[in-house]
RNA sequence: GGGGGAGUGGCGGAAUUGGCAGACGCGCAUGACUUAGGAUCAUGUGGAGAAAUCCGUGUGGGUUCGAGUCCCACCUUCCCCA
């Protein structure tokens, strides 16, 4: 029986209700704004920022609203805990809109941030908004430029002139990770690029890729540092000369120098300056061919894997340094000029394509390195020897040990190395896989580099009084492969900041990357107009202590931030928050976390799919033309049944599955074959629940589990779903469905569970407590037990960021609760205010609510998070488990804390161990007291 | 080709890191209440079997009193890089 009184106040859980009015009050109560308060331990949480999109689709929500949970769960954990949002503002999507539907890209980015933040805010997230940047706001952009003034003064950022990757139909330069698959498409519209040479902006990351090679201070993903890792690809090697015979030096890049002896030819990329020159007087005409044809080819038909290498003999000869032998000189294509010197020394031996080469060509190949024991031979060896072995026709190095592995950690490398640099024909050498990052764009929606060209005094920084450059509005943007600003008079003739001349401004933007490279900061005090970010916040905050974000920013992203983070430290940026920490007492150790990593912890979480789904059932009627339907009408039923409803009106007639739907066919599918159909401007539809509106586009196909996408129509739109279930009911399911960090397909059949738990929990503190008179005493002592152990899982799981788990959690004290009858009304209250607490995080709005309805004042978040009692946890009677021979046999009920001697007694009064150990004497017992079991062996 | 993940019921997933496999939820089944059920409630639900019991975490081997978890080989699959 429930208490009489409370069932008369109960009322309907109605999430928009409860939703909209706490989300009202939390913003007048100021709870999320952060301010320093040295009293706590400050942790700052840190999630992506969005890309203005317009929408806010569940993918956002998705990244967020656990990254919440887990903020929350710090904060009522005694954190003061900052985090903020923003909008990575500036990019291409806008420039695209503004082409496409005549609206300017300011208009409609700061639209769509102003969408955005308020479905944001529905979410229920505890961002501090007054924290909030935007990176096109003039007041952030000033930063990012005076950030390039002050890289550009400490020579980190430079120009120079460099074929770059562009994009023909997005008309714009892309990045190297910009660039993506096999074909070389643009990233964002699949088009594939082509080479420019254009006058670039770069940043010096080079500079930092030993130090970005360090993972030692921060707990990142493996995958996220293994990826990172490989992105900088470091190879230690030689830097070794080879002479022409008429005395040119060649330069060669070698990660394998102890097979030098096995250098038998030289390969020249066909643009090498010497590839002329070496070239014989009957090698000419073959030669220019060659080269002429290599011209032709892109990057990737050269070099990719499994094409036929080639190349042609130059008719010119090279000394090999080591051994005075006499080489002949090839070009090949696969070797290429931007790539470490554009020539390399050939070991047909121990390398793949080398060996592959020289058997095409019938080169020789010397072996110089085998297993113990085996004699190789050059001639009749089937495939490179690339394993561990031995140093052979090496001179001074034979029967040393070689193994596969490259770098300074090979016994035979470092000796080689050390040779050729006392004989001066050879030097260490570190060779990255990283380039410098372009930041060069030549458009127009992104931050203006603050440089100008003067005639009389050249390239100029703009001053930093001057800052910001700021973007003119009246621009005509379409495009035109340069930079619309550069037409755009105004902004582009300016006065040399030097003499007062007449001058130009640069008109390339910023990539956008450089603004998320550094939003971390500017955070801390987005308002501030003495540097970049104040160092008061910065003292306090920094550096992030948890970021999380999707993984397809392992490379770009979270590489640059990290440089920006370094470079920022070399520039001094940090200095004054130096000062301000040691003004504060801050010990060296504090300060040196400061500079460890911008980001000390990451978690990536994966992505939401689309829901599978069945296509339509329709009955088709038209008239055939050869194999094709040409339809005249488009009937969806319920079922196959259903088909004979339709009346029939003579023509020809097709039911089944649609399958497929393009942009005027469907594909259906019948027991005999698939049928194509046609539709025409006449084609009738009737689809139920649409009248006749509906149309092509309303006939659903069949969907396997695919990336959402407007064009596939699978996309779950987060405001429907809120509108139907509530906000609480959206996060929750988000992090109940799927391990976070792997994410899935969407189920809309899933989500009701999730439904159920909330009303459950709703109805069960809405109802009040049992209404009891007997003994509760036992029960009480149960429910509390749940209630801790529900406590320690909750808490565990929020820590590590299991979320899925965390719910399941809350679900079984729910269902702990829900089977409490017979409990005293402060039994019940201590266990239903202890779940309020633990959903908190998880669904913030019905635990205020409800937190409120049991009469409290202050807000459930700014409790302090209930702490986990385990002699409270602990139960008087424990199953034991009982095994034989590994196998479990029995259970039995045994009073906790039981001794090893009694278990013992206990299992073997069992009739069924007796049975299974017939007769025989157990040989050994294993008694495991924490988990209540033992195995007897026999 | 190289690097890194991942394979557990019909499905999403748990499993205290070597100790009761399948928590929690979806779905399904049976029943109840219903004009109705795509609502709600109750019970059940890895497979086989009447039961005792046997089988079971991609496959094959190994270590161990004990393996989803550790080791070796293989298969499948996803991602990243070529």
């Amino acid at each position: 029986m429930r208490n009489q009184q409370q069932q008369i106040t109960r009322t309907e859980y109605n999430p928009s209700e409860i939703e909209s009015r706490w989300m009202t009050q939390w913003e007048k109560d100021k709870q999320n704004r952060s301010v320093i308060d040295r009293s706590k331990p400050k942790h700052y949480a840190l999630t992506m920022l969005p890309y203005p999109s317009g929408e806010l689709h569940i993918g956002h929500w998705y990244a967020m609203a656990p990254s919440d949970a887990r903020a929350r769960f710090m904060r009522m954990n005694g954190y003061n805990v900052l985090f903020p949002m923003g909008f990575d503002a500036f990019g291409l999507p806008a420039e695209n809109a503004a082409i496409k539907r005549q609206v300017h890209p300011k208009t409609w980015t700061y639209a769509n941030i102003e969408r955005m933040r308020q479905q944001l805010k529905m979410m229920g997230t505890m961002f501090d908004w007054e924290r909030e940047a935007v990176t096109s706001d003039p007041e952030y952009y000033k930063w990012t430029q005076w950030l390039f003034l002050k890289f550009f003064e400490n020579d980190l950022a430079y120009k120079k002139l460099s074929p770059v990757d562009f994009c023909p139909s997005c008309n714009t330069t892309l990045a190297r990770e910009q660039v993506v698959g096999e074909d070389r498409v643009c990233e964002r519209c699949g088009t594939p690029v082509i080479k420019k040479e254009l006058d670039q902006w770069f940043f010096r990351i080079t500079k930092y890729a030993d130090e970005l090679l360090e993972f030692d201070h921060f707990r990142w993903p493996e995958k996220v540092m293994t990826m990172q890792d490989n992105w900088i690809g470091r190879s230690e090697g030689a830097y070794v000369t080879f002479y022409t015979e008429d005395g040119d030096p060649i330069e060669i890049f070698t990660t394998r120098p102890d097979t030098l002896w096995g250098a038998t030819f030289m390969v020249l990329a066909p643009e090498h300056p010497l590839t002329l020159k070496v070239t014989s007087a009957e090698q000419h005409d073959a030669v220019h061919d060659y080269i002429d044809e290599a011209g032709r080819k892109s990057e990737i038909d050269r070099t990719a894997e499994g094409k036929e290498k080639s190349g042609v003999f130059t008719g010119g000869y090279a000394i090999n340094p080591v051994n005075d032998e006499r080489i002949p000189i090839w070009i090949a294509d696969y070797v290429l000029m931007g790539y470490g010197t554009g020539a390399i020394m050939a070991v047909p031996a121990h390398d793949e394509r080398d060996f592959e080469f020289a058997r095409k060509y019938g080169l020789k190949i010397i072996p110089v390195r085998q297993p113990e024991g085996v004699e190789l031979n050059g001639d009749t060896m089937p495939e490179a020897f690339l394993e561990d072995g031995v140093m052979v026709n090496s001179g001074p190095f034979d029967g040393t040990f070689s193994g596969s592995e490259k770098g300074l950690k090979n016994p035979g490398i470092k000796a080689v190395i050390e040779y050729v640099e006392e004989k001066g024909v050879g030097r260490l050498g570190i060779n990255y896989r990283l380039r410098d990052w372009l930041i060069s764009r030549q458009r127009y929606w992104g931050a203006p580099i603050p440089i100008v060209y003067c005639e009389q005094c050249g390239m100029q920084p703009v001053p930093y009084d001057q800052l910001p450059v700021e973007l003119p509005e009246d621009v005509e943007f379409m495009p035109t492969g340069e930079s619309p600003l550069r037409s755009h008079a105004g902004f582009l003739n300016t006065t040399c900041p030097a003499c007062d001349g007449p001058a130009t401004r640069e008109t390339d933007t910023m990539d956008t990357f450089m603004c998320s490279s550094w939003y971390q900061y500017r955070y801390l005090s987005p308002h501030y107009d003495g540097g970049p970010f104040d160092p008061v916040e910065a003292a306090y905050w920094l550096p992030v202590d948890q970021y999380t974000g999707g993984i397809e920013h392992a490379t770009m992203h979270l590489l640059y931030t990290r440089f920006f983070s370094k470079a920022m430290r070399d520039c001094g940026i940090f200095d004054p928050t130096v000062e301000v920490m040691k003004e504060q007492g801050a010990t060296d150790e504090d300060i040196e976390i400061l500079f460890y990593e911008p980001m000390l912890a990451l978690v990536n979480q994966g992505m939401i799919l689309g829901e599978p789904q069945e296509g339509h059932t329709v009955v088709v009627e038209g008239t055939f033309v050869d194999h094709k339907l040409i339809a005249d009408r488009v009937t969806v039923i319920n079922s196959y049944a259903d088909a004979d409803d339709v009346a029939s009106n003579g023509g020809d007639r097709v039911v089944g599955e649609v399958i497929k739907r393009t942009d005027n066919t469907i594909t259906i599918e019948t027991p005999h074959r698939d049928v194509v159909a046609e539709v025409h401007d006449g084609t009738t539809f009737e689809v139920p629940g649409f009248g006749p509106t509906a149309g092509l586009q309303q006939i659903k196909y069949r969907l396997g589990i695919e990336k959402m996408s407007k064009s596939k129509g699978n996309v779950v739109a987060p405001d429907e779903q809120v509108a139907l279930y509530g906000a609480d009911t959206v996060r929750a399911y988000l992090m109940f469905a799927f391990r976070w960090e792997k994410g899935g397909p969407w189920d809309s059949e899933g989500i009701k569970g999730v439904v159920r738990w909330i009303n459950d929990v709703w109805e069960i503190v809405t109802d009040g407590p049992p209404d009891v008179s007997i003994d509760t005493s036992k029960t009480d002592r149960d429910l509390a037990r749940q209630t801790h152990l529900g406590i320690l899982r909750v808490t565990d799981s929020l820590r590590e960021f299991s979320f899925n788990t965390a719910v399941a959690g809350l679900m079984e004290l729910k269902n702990a609760v829900q089977r409490a009858e017979n409990v005293s009304a402060e039994a019940w209250r201590n266990a239903v205010e202890t779940m309020l607490l633990l959903m908190a995080p998880v669904t913030p709005f019905i635990s205020e609510e409800l937190w409120h309805r049991l009469g409290h004042e202050d807000s459930v978040h700014l409790q302090s998070w209930p702490v986990y009692d385990e002699s409270i946890a602990a139960a008087d009677e424990v199953t034991l488990v009982i095994q034989v021979n590994g196998k479990v046999r029995d259970r039995i009920n045994v009073p906790a804390g039981i001794s090893e001697e009694d278990a013992r007694a206990a299992a073997m009064e069992s009739e069924v161990v007796q049975r299974h150990l017939q007769g025989r004497e157990p040989k050994k017992v294993i008694y495991i007291a924490e988990r209540a079991m033992i195995n007897i062996v026999g």
